[in-house]
DNA sequence: AGTTTAATTAGGTAGTTGCCTAATTAAATT
DNA sequence: AATTTAATTAGGCAACTACCTAATTAAACT
């Protein structure tokens, strides 16, 4: 599942309004474009976006099209959010990674006691003259 | 909670990045630049519209900007995509809708049964000379 | 009071999006 | 075979977005 692309699908008024219409019953191109007040073009191309992002799974019976909606992909967006809001605060601890300059957590703690190399690896390197004074923030407070 | 504005802030690469990030540490503008390679300025428009979606909460500790991500915002966006692709399927009945033309479903199953009256209803106005021919796919397969 | 500096805002540009009308395609009926 | 018609694609336009550099703001330290 491309995340974004589906994020980008329903974050969008009228896609959220022709997907909740959709989950209900069938419609036709026309039908939604009668619904919502939008010409049938307009309509035709937000449902592009549905399908080529996995919403929908098109259909076509008779003289119309049958678009399904993808529940299960809709679930599989819940759980990656909730799993999003899931990930946990970590702590900084310098000592257990050879890629930071500090010591151990205690050369992260107070204001100035940062070295300037531990500095410009929590902060970057400043783009001008030298390098700031201040406290490294990646940190737990 | 606007939930357009939610999905249209984190249906982003780089705040989906920002976000994960934040959720891990605290980080500085500058060390968030860093991190993405991009401008600040770039950053902290990037962060505006996540403080305006209301998925982060920032405060002013010393000289850096600590910014928590409300992950309660999260789980409720979940919560809603979830509720979304738990709705269910109605069976089109026009004899429970008075605004439905249909005296009842059977007017409704085959092709050529609908008068032009319910072809309207279901399908909307032809834009042109007249009436289409065909089934009302407004209701169940 | 003056200086430093993290963060934001202003201003500008290229690329994208959402809408329209008009033209085209493809399938079903006559 | 010719016609009808639902849906899509093409082309065009205004509004928005993501990025940049430069200017500004506001807070903290001399």
């Amino acid at each position: 599942m491309d995340k974004t692309k589906v994020l980008k699908a329903i974050a969008d008024e009228t896609r959220l309004k022709m997907l909740t219409l959709l989950l209900r019953h069938n419609y036709c191109v026309r039908a939604l474009a009668n619904e919502l007040e939008l010409a049938e073009a307009t309509i035709s191309q937000h449902l592009k976006v549905l399908r080529e992002a996995g919403l929908l799974a098109g259909e076509k019976r008779g003289h119309f099209m049958h678009y399904d909606v993808e529940r299960s992909l809709l679930h599989e967006l819940a759980g990656e959010i909730e799993a999003l809001a899931s990930i946990e605060r970590e702590i900084c601890r310098p000592e257990k990674r050879d890629d930071c300059p500090a010591a151990d957590s205690k050369d992260c703690k107070k204001k100035g006691q940062c070295s300037d190399t531990v500095i410009e690896f929590c902060h970057g390197p400043k783009l001008h003259q030298d390098r700031p004074q201040g406290d490294c923030n990646r940190q737990e407070p």
